[in-house]
RNA sequence: AGCGGGGUAGAGCAGUCCGGUAGCUCGGGUGGCUCAUAACCACCAGGUCGUGGGUUCAAAUCCCACCCCCGCAACCA
């Protein structure tokens, strides 16, 4: 029977073009996703934009540009870019699509009329320049960066979501795992502070930011974006906000024997974040969820941050590297490996420009690259059909990727790579096709099957690398799949 | 203050949970080869595993203290 797989990347904020950060979480959900379709599992996979919220109404006004206007560039620009990447999402959901806002009002009136949302006051720090709310962090010395101005704490009309009384359940279901939350040391991280202080009631509305999702039984106020965006997850496969539709299905569907609809890929799989949203994709989400009695995700997993030269990319520091960069000089799948096998998954890894350039030339064009170029020009003496191979999907790599190590798989598959490179040398298969005809054919059967087999486990990672290997087979053209830098 | 992570060869890391000759890639040196993208292969150099103590026959690994670095500190989405 197939197995039903549903991965999910942050639904991405656009107030901003995407950075290489983007591109590290949507790459990983993209191998997740092609990983489960090559077993033949039924995949899902999907991906969004959030798309309201003060931050873009306010750039959307910095630039002379009307929000939706502003936010359906941006989005495109996210679009193009997973194009560019090679990256096949199932779906891709905008938080200003009109379904999802309806879908977004019928659960804020659900969760109202069952006491869930209540009027209450949100009380922040103000700053009057900039006429928002502050967080401590923004602030230096108590005063806004910006208009070097005191902030007064203020007090201001606003809807809040209840935390607090589902608060023990939580962490119950997040140490049982029925909350899976992974690498452990997350887990650990979030337990501790769940364990050590009262979640407050989250304000879930604004009233002052008027592009958003204005609430149903209040007209006046604005949902706060992050309630808005966590239900894309599920209006991204099609909910309307019909608490009830999530569950008749399935048994309706073992009944009649119907075919798996997109609803029913919920619960997700996979929820893929890096480590800067973890907190909130493990209140408030989970929160909403048990509020409105919806399955949690199966696995919420966390990777690090991509770091430059051992400190946070930032623009001040200058130490950004550019996705559009990386893919200039690296190209595609290039840029794809070098993401992918930069370090361990999950913690922090450090890249610079000038590491990632050693690490193509080593591991791309001096080792996959170049043991293509001298098999397929020793090949094109040997007789051989491709289609006689048979690939044995390694178990070790198998157990990797379910796993998310993905440098282990790939430096799984740079072993067999050297241990070719090894065997050419040891053999010398340009004197065997001299001297002993009987011999080559073998050193040259082991080296082809070896080259399909890197080819088809690197087809999650490489998906064009891979069809360029098996083609190179077929054809027995000499190519350069990647060429060497300076 | 608190919480979490880290400190292992010139660089980047793995190994730490379940103690037992310190490993990988890059870079450096020497030699080999010519099928290949000046690629590839072999060998060599290079580490008191942050510091100090403890447990143990044995500690990078377990325990305690300290030093240094990074991140978080909730509505920044």
């Amino acid at each position: 029977m197939k197995k039903k797989f549903f991965v999910t990347t942050p639904v991405y904020y656009v107030n901003a073009k995407p950075h290489i950060g983007h591109a590290y979480t949507s790459v990983a959900a993209d191998v997740l996703a092609r990983f489960h379709k090559l077993q033949g599992d039924e995949v899902f996979f999907l991906m969004g934009t959030d798309e309201h919220g003060l931050k873009i109404q306010k750039k959307a006004e910095e630039s002379g540009k009307d929000p939706q206007q502003f936010v359906d560039e941006i989005s495109a620009g996210f679009k193009q870019l997973w194009d560019k990447l090679d990256i096949k999402y199932d779906n891709f959901i905008r938080t200003t699509d009109p379904k999802h806002k309806r879908a977004v009002q019928k659960v804020l009136q659900i969760l109202f009329d069952k006491g869930a949302i209540y009027k209450g006051e949100y009380e922040g720090l103000y700053c009057v320049g900039c006429e928002q709310f502050k967080n401590e962090g923004d602030l230096v010395n108590g005063r806004c960066p910006d208009h070097d101005t005191d902030c007064e704490i203020v007090k201001e009309e606003s809807y809040l979501l209840k935390m607090n009384e589902l608060q023990e359940e939580l962490v119950q279901k997040i140490e049982k795992d029925e909350f899976c939350i992974r690498p452990e040391k997350y887990k650990k991280e979030i337990l501790s502070f769940l364990k050590g202080e009262k979640l407050k009631d989250v304000s879930i509305s604004r009233k002052n930011v008027k592009w958003g999702i204005p609430l149903p039984f209040d007209a006046e106020h604005t949902t706060y974006v992050w309630f808005d965006a966590f239900l894309s997850y599920l209006t991204g496969l099609g909910w309307n906000g019909d608490i009830l539709r999530l569950s008749l299905r399935k048994s309706l569907r073992k009944n009649k024997g119907l075919a798996l609809e997109k609803l029913e890929f919920w619960p997700a799989d996979v929820q893929l974040i890096g480590k800067d949203i973890l907190r909130v994709h493990t209140t408030i989400w989970p929160i909403v969820l048990m509020q409105l009695g919806i399955e949690f995700p199966k696995l919420l997993f966390t990777h690090g941050h991509l770091l430059s030269g051992g400190r946070k990319m930032s623009k001040t520091i200058g130490n950004v590297i550019g996705i559009d960069e990386m893919l200039e000089k690296f190209g595609t799948d290039g840029t794809r490996y070098l993401l992918m096998s930069a370090g361990t998954f999950g913690e922090d890894v450090d890249v610079t420009m000038e590491r990632l350039t050693e690490k193509y030339n080593a591991d791309l064009a001096n080792g996959i690259g170049n043991l293509v170029s001298r098999v397929i020009r020793l090949a094109q003496n040997f007789q051989f059909s491709i289609f006689n191979f048979q690939s044995i999907y390694n178990d070790s790599i198998f157990k990797n990727i379910e796993k998310f190590e993905f440098e282990k798989a790939m430096g799984y598959i740079w072993k067999i790579i050297r241990e070719n490179d090894k065997f050419v040398e040891e053999n010398k298969p340009w004197e065997l096709q001299k001297n002993d005809e009987k011999k080559f054919q073998e050193v040259m059967q082991k080296l082809v099957s070896d080259l399909y087999l890197i080819s088809d486990i690197l087809m999650p990672f490489m998906p064009e690398t891979s069809k360029k290997i098996k083609k190179a087979l077929e054809t027995k053209e000499a190519t350069v799949l990647f060429p060497r830098i300076k």
